[in-house]
RNA sequence: GGGGACGUAGUUCAGUUGGUUAGAACGCCGGCCUGUCACGCCGGAGGCCGCGGGUUCAAGUCCCGUCGUUCCCGCCA
């Protein structure tokens, strides 16, 4: 007994009269009474069996009680269809498969959600996920993913990493996500937590000599899910030694152009471009812009400084900007929907938005136009290149307030223009980021990338005496407006580490306390190294052309963290809050 | 934690200014059908209109609450 001579998708015309064997699920079934057809699939894509009364009585038994999505096990002929039924959009559609026996292997239940359905509520679908599975959009998916895991191994493993595991069970560390946290039954009170990332096992390889390193690593932060966000992740996770920035970029950079040439059969030009954080947060309003538009900011501050439109003149005397960014085609925009664009500046923590229309002919409309001279007006228009036809909105507030309003304008502008051209990629790195954030809730200095991340050399002596101006070798992966990865070069010496964890609010004791294995090690000569990780969820997200993280992975959680496949999370057992040392608490809430 | 949207048959949806017995498509069940490929034709079953309360002569429809899903803000080194 042998279950398939050949794979569904995989009969062709030179098997014309030979013996087949097929098995696979029953994808649609069409029955003529006395003939019946079945659309045969598996993995590799689906066959056309025919049972004819005249030729196998028996199977056609079978055939007529199947129902859909069962299991079957066909055997037969492989014959050609006549020319007029030949079916072009099927791979095997100038073949079927003259049955002579049918066997039901494992029947189905009527399905829950039909598999061609669009907008099938997602939690169903979830919850049956094996169902969910078979649909040739996951499935194509779950294959990009395994293409995706197997170039960047072949990738790394050609340049000399090593695939290298780090523990789950691991510390709770300060700073950054919320851990999940596993209760240690040997030491009661105590917990694991598990990684955010594998970082400092990573920089621990880099000090035990091991060069180069990487992992396809899952990561894990409680925290609230969003479309691009789920509890569990998996990255890229990969660090090297002696190494600089740029050096890493093009790594990166080789990967990703090989990821897209081999599985999109696009050639991404290079180099990537890079701009600074402070660069793109002037110009875009954003640490991570979509290069695929443009809508670019322009400083108008000195313009308008002398201006007779006070909230202008106000602004700027207050150490504020003036900012302006010009949309095509926004002139034609009605009175309500500017109301609303004002709406949205407020939401986002301005004042308002104040705008040019610049009429097809040319001339300017504008509540705010009678304030402002020819000359002002005109350098406006010049400086965001604003052309007939569209409209250019100003935002005045205290220079953060003001790439904050722009900054969340901008997407806000391209996607209701669709200015994005849906087949473009705009690759690009962002350097320079500050290595500090003051954190004004808790008035104190915050890791801007994290606390392991070097200082540029030439400004790690203003880390006490200046920690806002301090930039770091921290870096960002960015494509289409979305952070794929991010990385840096580390700290290899003690002292220096040492001191950042002092800017950050630890006492030696706290470092000691929670870092402590990190500065051991330290202490015994670090090279100088450093990584980057890309998230792989968002790169197949990327690579497929969805929105949903949900997606690309298999066996994702929905709102909540719940999963509908396996009920998870579930309440533990009062054995198992016993065995822990851990109070039972009350539920959370009832049912409805 | 906060805000917006949504919740009607197994699924996707419609349901008028509140007004007879809540509809359609697909699926399901039964029957017919020998070249279909989203097969076709005939018939049938299937509804706590998420849940609770309120307004009203009358609620799928209006109001309040609640639960769930989703997107966003906060959060995500």
């Amino acid at each position: 007994m042998t279950y398939r001579t050949e794979h569904c998708g995989d009969f062709n015309e030179g098997q014309i009269g030979t013996d087949a064997i097929a098995s696979g699920w029953t994808a649609r079934r069409r029955d003529h009474g006395g003939l019946v057809f079945i659309d045969l699939r598996d993995r590799s894509g689906m066959v056309q069996l025919v049972i004819d009364p005249e030729h196998a009585p028996a199977a056609l038994e079978v055939a007529q009680a199947i129902r859909v999505e069962s299991v079957i096990r066909a055997t037969g002929k492989v014959v050609a269809r006549a020319p007029e039924t030949v079916n072009a959009n099927l791979s095997t559609g100038a073949i079927e498969i003259l049955v002579d026996t049918l066997e039901e292997l494992a029947p189905s239940d009527p399905l829950p959600f039909q598999l061609d359905d669009e907008g099938v509520d997602e939690a169903l679908r979830i919850r049956h996920r094996a169902l969910d599975l078979r649909r040739d959009v996951m499935r194509e998916t779950q294959y990009v993913r395994t293409m995706t895991t197997r170039l960047i191994r072949r990738y790394l493993e050609d340049r000399g990493f090593w695939e290298l595991e780090t523990p789950i069970l691991t510390k709770s560390t300060p700073e950054g996500a919320r851990d999940f946290v596993v209760p240690a039954r040997l030491e009661p009170g105590s917990v694991y937590a598990l990684p955010q990332s594998p970082q400092l096992f990573k920089q621990l390889f880099m000090m035990g000599g091991y060069e180069r390193y990487y992992q396809i690593a899952r990561c894990f932060r409680d925290e609230a899910q969003r479309a691009d966000r789920q509890l569990e992740f998996t990255q890229l996770d990969l660090e090297m030694s002696f190494v600089t920035r740029d050096e890493i970029l093009e790594l990166t950079e080789g990967l990703y152009c090989a990821l897209w040439q081999e599985i999109l059969g696009v050639e991404l030009p290079r180099p990537f471009p890079r701009i600074t954080h402070a660069e793109a947060m002037l110009r875009f309003g954003s640490d991570k812009p979509d290069l695929r538009y443009g809508l670019e900011i322009a400083d108008v501050s000195a313009l308008v400084a002398n201006s007779g439109f006070s909230v202008f003149k106000g602004a700027v005397e207050k150490g504020g900007a003036v900012r302006a960014l010009s949309c095509p085609g926004a002139a034609a925009l009605s009175r309500r929907e500017l109301d609303e664009l004002a709406e949205f500046a407020k939401e986002w923590g301005g004042q308002g938005l104040a705008y040019l229309l610049l009429d097809p002919s040319g001339e300017i409309r504008s509540p705010i136009a009678k304030f402002l001279s020819e000359d002002e007006l005109a350098g406006i228009v010049a400086a965001t290149g604003a052309q007939p036809g569209d409209a250019v909105f100003l935002a005045a507030d205290s220079p953060a307030v003001v790439v904050r309003v722009l900054g969340a304008l901008r997407p806000h502008l391209a996607a209701r223009y669709e200015l994005a051209d849906p087949k473009a990629w705009a690759m690009l790195f962002v350097v320079d980021f500050p290595l500090f954030g003051y954190d004004e809730n808790e008035g104190r200095w915050v890791a801007e990338h994290h606390m392991f991340t070097a200082p540029r050399a030439e400004d790690e002596d203003r880390i006490e005496s200046d920690p806002g101006s301090v930039l770091s070798e921290a870096y960002d992966f960015v494509v289409n407006g979305s952070e794929i990865a991010s990385g840096s070069l580390r700290i290899n010496r003690p002292e220096l580490q040492e001191r950042v964890f002092r800017t950050v609010g630890f006492s030696d004791e706290e470092a000691e306390d929670r870092f402590g294995f990190l500065l051991r090690a330290l202490r015994f000569g670090a090279p100088p190294h450093g990584g980057i990780a890309p998230g792989i969820d968002r790169t197949v997200m990327l690579l497929v052309g969805t929105e949903s993280i949900r997606d690309v992975i298999a066996f994702p959680k929905i709102a909540g963290g719940f999963d509908p496949l396996t009920d998870a999370p579930s309440p533990a057992t009062p054995e198992q809050w016993r065995d822990l040392g851990l109070v039972v608490p009350p539920p959370k809430k009832q049912d409805a």
